[in-house]
DNA sequence: TATTGTTATACTCTATAACTATA
DNA sequence: TATAGTTATAGAGTATAACAATA
């Protein structure tokens, strides 16, 4: 699809903003399916493979505010995907990290959901595909960085 | 910037995230300055430069329900930047349009808003910004079908 | 006095349902 | 009876401010 005739384009929020609606919707079955909520599974993705030593610092990263995900680290405890203890050198804060079936529950809804992303990223030729993943990839760690920088 | 070392790659809508917040932040002063809201701003790209025959159409082709747009029309109309009359030849309906200055103020603000977006895709090699933003039209467009199929 | 986590509250945004006017 | 638009209300999601524990 070329752009419009006149070379005009839309916004690129105006853009993304359907892209994102369809992916979320997408992502809410496959979600639901393992009884996480979209913030649940962020935080599964957050936490990655070490440990984080605040919940603040784990809420940044996700893009959260820290009231924002207690709820959530509560559950997750009780279903024993993560683990939160006070850290020893400075007991106000909570020690966070996966245990082996957060990893594994991570990684099986992970599949799935970049499996469901096929649908649309299938439709673009393999090389375009490949380049609009580099791009987007890049700009978002850039827009991380930004966002980062003004908090 | 490559994919991650060992070829796993975040999902997409992990990345759109942070990307459109950048964006939507960047868009505020532009259209403060202009005493725009985004609603607003989003109702004088979706009149275009054809009426529309209903406000439920507009709502719809912008992603609205129906009642979110009543006030934005409101202030529109007040401001001089839309016409909004009845079909003639069914007076329930609203058509709506822009003014002269409706469309001016659009063209302005859409102009300093992809302006500002040169700030992310000036960080993209020449190449990989044509492809990224033609994939991205591509898949936006596939999305806003998929939306429209299921309302 | 400052920081981490927590709770309660207030605020924003959005959708839902009930109403009017036309058809 | 059905549809377009409007209004009022309720719900979800979020941030803000106050508090307890620890440093």
């Amino acid at each position: 699809m070329p752009e419009q005739p006149d070379g005009r384009r839309d916004d690129l929020a105006a853009m993304l903003g359907p892209l994102v609606q369809v992916l979320v919707a997408a992502e809410q079955p496959v979600l639901a399916e393992h009884d996480l909520s979209m913030w649940g599974y962020a935080v599964l993705c957050g936490l990655g493979d070490e440990p984080v030593r605040t919940q603040a610092a784990l809420a940044q990263a996700i893009g959260a505010d820290k009231t924002r995900i207690i709820g959530v680290l509560d559950t997750l405890q009780e279903r024993g995907l993560i683990e939160r203890e006070p850290d020893p050198a400075d007991r106000r804060a909570r020690l966070l990290r996966l245990t082996g079936e957060g990893r594994r529950l991570r990684d099986d809804v992970q599949r799935s959901i970049q499996q469901g992303e096929q649908r649309w990223l299938g439709r673009l030729p393999a090389d375009e595909r490949a380049v609009f993943l580099r791009a987007l990839a890049r700009l978002s760690r850039l827009a991380r960085e930004d966002l980062d920088r003004s908090r």
